[in-house]
DNA sequence: CTATGTTGCTTGAACATTCAACTCAAGGAG
DNA sequence: CTCCTTGAGTTGAATGTTCAAGCAACATAG
């Protein structure tokens, strides 16, 4: 139900979708429900982790110092602020990070510990093997960089401080500030 | 950690991605973590109802007789049959849908009520003024098309028969055969 | 110097999802 | 006919996520 359900009145408000709309519209829905999960599959075999986890320990590992604040890090990881707790309290636990006040107010630091960063070790290599496999491979180079477009368009439409932070993030990587 | 962490041994198993692959890849893992809550704002709010069960809901009603199997149903949905029996439950003790055993073996048939569909009806429109504001609209239709096929190129790569079946109710959206 | 607000995070309970085990019905294989 | 095997769902416990409330450290205003 993304088109006219039963065209009875003259229905003037609702602007629906075109028949070509609703297909990619369909296969986008279907995009965002089964590509976490399929690449949930991979890091839970391979490190007990899940893919929600595995962006918390990618966005440290190409920060400055191993560390971000966990306001920062929610904006990066895509994720609410409690999701984010929730997730940090149950990596410490297991060693993967720890949590540090910051200088002003209240503000906490979160850094990747060494166990935590060879733990990315380990896992990167198959994580970005299933990106390739499930992705970028199939749609080749020139789709890919459209689809990223894409992407970001929409990401600015959904909330514009996001795409700040992922390519800050990004240049940093490109830079290689952090090797 | 998408590019090569550090670049000690030679590292001949693992083909990274280019740093412009992974920013695409990153804006695609922000609109995947993204998308769905965002829908689920609006459909949490206006329905109490959350986007997987909102997909049942719009599989079911473009279905012939506004009934589906289950298995057929999580397909369509791209979740687990375990996910949708939970769900399917508590939508049933909502009243917008009923199981009923299905001709042949231990098949189950899901029909939506009255009270279902007119939920539906109540919700889509503002679920589709969602979907152009964050998505289709944005992007135009020439990207909205590409963004399509490249999404029906993953979920080929994920697993080939979604695709197939997500045509499948497409094609009979596109005929009207439901109405 | 209290009161009021704001930021940045944590917490607990309610709710949803996953995982593994189980049931029940058919379909063969011998 | 009895014994696997497979297909289609369900179930309960463990795990994760969301939601609303709480709390501590400042800031600002009176």
């Amino acid at each position: 139900m993304t088109r006219q359900p039963s065209p009875k009145e003259p229905d003037v408000e609702t602007k629906w979708l075109t028949s070509e709309e609703v297909r990619s519209w369909a296969a986008l829905m279907a995009v965002v429900e089964m590509l976490p999960s399929a690449l949930d599959v991979q890091l839970k075999r391979d490190a007990g982790l899940n893919h929600f986890e595995y962006m918390i320990l990618a966005g440290l590992s190409d920060a400055p110092g191993h560390t971000m604040g966990m306001s920062q890090l929610a904006l990066f990881s895509s994720g609410s602020l409690s999701r984010l707790s929730h997730a940090v309290g149950r990596m410490e636990s297991k060693g993967w990070v720890v949590r540090t006040p910051a200088g002003t107010g209240r503000a906490v630091d979160v850094s990747m510990t060494a166990a935590g960063r060879s733990m990315m070790e380990r896992v990167a290599p198959g994580h970005v093997a299933e990106a390739r496999r499930l992705v970028v491979d199939p749609l080749g180079p020139q789709r890919t960089a459209q689809l990223g477009r894409a992407c970001r368009m929409i990401l600015d439409a959904i909330d514009p401080n996001v795409t700040s932070v992922i390519d800050a993030t990004m240049d940093r990587v490109a830079d290689g500030t952090t090797r």
